[in-house]
DNA sequence: TCTGGGGTCCTGTTCCGC
DNA sequence: TCTGGCGGAACAGGACCC
């Protein structure tokens, strides 16, 4: 009894910098860094076509498309584009959940002509901004999502999960979001290669493979059955920092240094948010590309630099990495959102 | 040719208090 | 007083997504 549709900007990132770089379109664009361990974040159709899409390496990107026009990232301009085209979504209809900076789902339910008004405000779209979209509808989120997928860009996919079921049966299961790599290998292990075999596999198999959860989730994933409901407004979990080295660092004073400087400016996103935390985690990924992290939480939630800094250097010197390091990271998490400000926490009494 | 940054969620383990 | 079992919280890792 619900109907939800999947709204995805094409390319988005090249998309949105063709806007201020018009003389650019019909080549092969790619938003990348420029550091020598960047990646691709959205390479254009044109660009596609030479096997450079998301997560390629750009050292591998400027092999394989020598002639594509390479730009680093703007966030802040791409967070203004997609503030925009989020709000003419939400003046059409109005239950949105936005996921990430170039997508969202709509909730359909009780419009006359669902498909018309999806109509519509892509046309609206595209002359409000000149972006261009892709839609699936279905009966869930995940029927909108694959649907939204299969023929962009500039798709307008409407699917039963019937047809979704047959239409997609020969497909890969990592068509499907929440099946990734390991799964599809492990899948491939047991002669299960498409979602048909995967939608017919037999319970125990799959309880017995992949667990009690996991085993029932994949064959409900390869039926499309998934949630007919939006999470209108989902409150952050966690936020952190990052930063992966040009080149490793094994000096210990560095890697504080640089530490440091993450923590303020993770701290600084927290207090513009007004968010605090009693988690402070690190996290370390070696040369080898080995990835660790280390938490520990404090009595009271902070955004304080100098709390989450000496938690953060003291996680860092405890681990006392082994081999030089690629990647540092920190993180805060378990906040006390506002909705909790008021509460006292229960005090375990001691017999 | 190696493999970003920002997240979420799940699972298994360990510890601790009752 | 000792012990066992249980449950929650914290922690680490992994898979996945945009």
């Amino acid at each position: 009894v619900s109907l939800i549709a999947h709204l995805d900007a094409d390319a988005f990132y090249v998309s949105v910098e063709l806007l201020r770089r018009p003389e650019l379109r019909g080549l092969p664009v790619v938003v990348a860094g420029s550091g020598p361990r960047a990646v691709v974040t959205t390479a254009s159709y044109e660009a596609r076509k030479f096997g450079v899409f998301s997560a390629t390496p750009a050292s591998r990107a400027r092999r394989l498309c020598p002639d594509a026009v390479f730009i680093p990232p703007d966030f802040p301009f791409y967070r203004e584009a997609s503030k925009r085209v989020m709000d003419i979504l939400r003046s059409h209809v109005e239950r949105v959940e936005v996921v990430g900076l170039d997508e969202a789902y709509l909730d359909l339910d009780g419009l006359i002509s669902p498909k018309a008004a999806m109509r519509r405000l892509i046309a609206d779209v595209r002359e409000q901004t000149g972006l261009t979209c892709s839609v699936g509808i279905g009966p869930n989120k995940l029927v909108a999502k694959v649907a939204s997928d299969a023929e962009k860009p500039r798709g307008f996919v409407v699917l039963s999960r019937e047809q979704a079921c047959e239409r997609f049966a020969a497909s890969p299961p990592g068509l499907v979001p929440g099946i990734g790599p390991k799964t599809v290998e492990r899948l491939e292990r047991l002669g299960v290669t498409t979602l048909g075999a995967l939608a017919a596999a037999p319970d125990e198999l799959l309880a017995q493979q992949f667990g009690a959860n996991h085993g029932p989730d994949l064959r409900r994933l390869a039926r499309f059955e998934g949630a007919g409901q939006l999470t209108l407004d989902r409150v952050a979990v966690s936020e952190s920092r990052e930063t992966t080295f040009d080149c490793d660092v094994a000096d210990a004073e560095e890697l504080e240094r640089i530490l440091d400087r993450l923590t303020a400016r993770l701290c600084e996103g927290l207090a513009k948010a007004d968010r605090r935390g009693r988690t402070i985690a690190i996290k370390v990924r070696l040369d080898d590309f080995s990835t660790f992290t280390r938490a520990r939480t404090i009595g009271a939630a902070t955004n304080d630099p100098a709390v989450v800094g000496e938690v953060a250097r003291a996680l860092l010197r405890e681990f006392g990495a082994s081999r030089p390091v690629r990647l540092l990271g920190v993180r805060v998490a378990s906040f006390d959102h506002a909705a909790d400000a008021g509460e006292v926490p229960q005090l375990r009494m001691a017999v």
